[in-house]
DNA sequence: GTAAAAAAGGACACAAATATCCTTTTTTAA
DNA sequence: TTAAAAAAGGATATTTGTGTCCTTTTTTAC
C-alpha cells in the first residue's frame, strides 16, 4: 500500500506529535527508536517533512530537535503523504493504467472507485491530532513488539 | 497500491481471458501489446501465473500460447495476486507495523480496518470472469491510450 | 526426422527504493 | 569565544523491483 518512506513518515510524525512539543523537542535517535525505524533514513525523511514550512518543525543545536506546532497538529494525514510525494495511492488506477478515469475506466474501476474514495477521505478528514487522541485512548501502538514473540 | 508485477499480472490475465480460449491461444507478443507492458518482463510474470497449475494455462510450440480454462475463469482475482505473491496489500498494517493486529492496533487501525475489509472482499469475491463480463459491457479498457492525448 | 514456432529458463542490466556514513552548519551553554 | 549538541546535507552502499536478451526445451506441421 504505502512505501517504507511513507510509513516511517507517518509513524515519525505521530510519534513527535505524541511525545514532543515546542519546549520538549525530540532528537532523531529517540524518534527512530520510538517507531522502530533506521535512524539515518528516518532523518532524511524528516528533512522532507520540515522543508517548505510543512508538517514538522525543527531547531538545530543543543536542546534542538523536532516538534509539531499547534497549526501542524490540525493538518490532515494527507499532508504527510504529500510531503513525501506518496499521494498516488489515492489517485492511481488499481490495474496501473496511466490514469484512473471515469470516461476510460478499467474493469475494476467501478468497484475500486468506492474504496479509493474512502481511502482518500481517511487521509483527508483525519487530522494528526485525531491520531494522537486515538492513541491516547490507550492500547494503541506505533512501534513493533520488542523481543521474542510467542507464536500464536 | 500494487507493484508493476501485480498490475501486469492482472491486466494480462484479464486480456487472456477476454481474447483467448483453449483453441485460440495467445502469444506473449500480442498480450504485451494488448496491455501496454514490456514483453519479456510480462513473459516472466506469466511464468509465475502458469506454475503449479495456477491461473493461466500454456502450451509450447506452434499454435501454442496462453489461455484460461473454464475452471480458471471462476477463480477470484485474489488468485492472481497470490500467484505473484502480492497479497500483503490486504493484510498489512497501514503504518507498516510488523503485523496488523486487533490486540496491538496502530492509531489508524480502526479506520483502515473497514477499508481493508472491502479491498479484501473486492479481490476475493470478484472472479476473473466477472471482470471479463464487466469489460464486455463496453467502454472498459485495459490498455493505455495510444498517441498524443489532448490536455483537459 | 527436420525445421520452425512458441513458451520456459537463465543470466544479466538498469533503475528506484532503502539504508548508512561522514561532513557541514546552526545553535546553545558554559 | 569555544566546545558540544543537534539537524542538514552530501556521498555512497545495498537491496529490491523492473526490464532485456539469449539459450533451451517442447511441440507441431510438413
Ligand atoms: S480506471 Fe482503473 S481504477 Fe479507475
Ligand atoms: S495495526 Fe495498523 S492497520 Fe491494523
Amino acid at each position: 500500500m504505502l512505501s517504507k518512506t511513507a510509513e516511517y513518515a507517518l509513524r515519525a510524525t505521530i510519534y513527535i506529535a505524541l511525545k514532543g512539543s515546542e519546549d520538549n523537542k525530540l532528537g532523531i535517535e529517540e524518534i527512530a527508536q520510538g517507531i522502530d525505524s533506521p535512524k539515518s533514513f528516518t532523518a532524511k525523511i524528516l528533512q522532507l517533512l520540515t522543508q517548505n514550512n510543512r508538517v514538522i518543525s525543527s531547531v538545530r543545536g543543543p536542546n534542538g530537535g523536532f516538534f509539531l506546532t499547534d497549526r501542524a497538529r490540525k493538518l490532515p494525514v494527507k499532508a504527510i503523504l504529500e510531503a513525501v510525494e506518496e499521494e498516488s495511492v489515492i489517485t492511481k488506477c488499481v490495474l496501473g493504467l496511466k490514469e484512473c478515469s471515469e470516461t476510460r475506466p478499467c474493469p475494476m474501476h467501478t468497484q475500486y472507485k468506492a474504496i479509493k474514495k474512502q481511502l482518500k477521505q481517511m487521509f483527508e478528514k483525519t487530522s494528526i491530532q485525531q491520531l494522537v487522541d486515538e492513541f491516547n485512548k490507550g492500547n494503541y501502538f506505533i512501534d513493533n513488539l520488542k523481543g521474542v514473540r510467542k507464536p500464536c
